[in-house]
DNA sequence: GCTAAACTTGACGTTAACGTAAAGTAATAT
DNA sequence: ATATTACTTTACGTTAACGTCAAGTTTAGC
């Protein structure tokens, strides 16, 4: 199993060590130590894909780090907490569908102003 | 023509009359005045619309601001400019179709999760 | 054994996106 | 006429997400 060094590993995702260990200090990653030297694992890398790919779509780190909590093998066979989380991807699930919805309406908006600028530029050239 | 007040549109949106002052000092709205007061127009209406579309989406304020005028009736009949825009759409499409990506991915996750989820909440009530 | 490179932990700085409080004005109700 | 209410500007406060030193340690090469 290949594990990285702080530098590597951000150099993968294009991100800084500096981001790695603000991300760690939030509770989104907690890499091995060899003495002082973090040691990033596979499982690691995935949680900064998740991180990430949350960020992207606009979500806290607070609400990355909960909800790849939930997600990971939480192994709460409570049904109290199983039932919380089904609730939860339920809430997540619709707050993407919103994203969804708003970026189809932003595509259709583009493609009806790219269509104007094409033909302007048809104009233009005669 | 139907106007609004700052405190109406903010309700409207639900969000504060601070906001929607940020979001003129930055450029994004421009409400006309009478007196003192804001009068806020169906185009401020559309803006804000895109705005906070676009704020959903993980875009900043800037972002918004520069995507929002260019989508407008800028009415630059200029070749260079025209071309530009197109360019600017095409660029602004692929990080809105890399969003989707990872919505998707997201979802498939949260589907998996989910049915992991539920199979344990079966077992349990045996 | 010494130096340079890569790592570490603080700690303070910065930007974005507002919140909040102060102090004043303008319209409206009684 | 006055009090309340809704608006205004100005300005400082706050949180998130890191950037940017400073100062020390550990590892790798020679």
């Amino acid at each position: 199993m290949p594990d990285y060094s702080i530098q590597n590993l951000a150099e993968q995702f294009n991100v800084t060590p500096r981001a790695l260990r603000f991300y760690e200090s939030k509770g989104l990653l907690a890499p091995a130590k060899r003495g002082q030297t973090r040691i990033y694992s596979e499982r690691d890398k995935t949680r900064l894909l998740l991180t990430l790919r949350g960020k992207k779509l606009g979500f806290s780190l607070e609400e990355c780090r909960d909800i790849i909590d939930m997600y990971g093998p939480s192994q709460s066979s409570n049904t109290q907490q199983l039932i919380r989380l089904c609730q939860k991807i339920t809430e997540h699930r619709s707050a993407l569908l919103e994203k969804m919805n708003a970026i189809e309406a932003t595509l259709k908006l583009m493609d009806d102003v790219e269509k104007k600028c094409l033909d302007r530029l048809m104009e233009n050239s005669n």
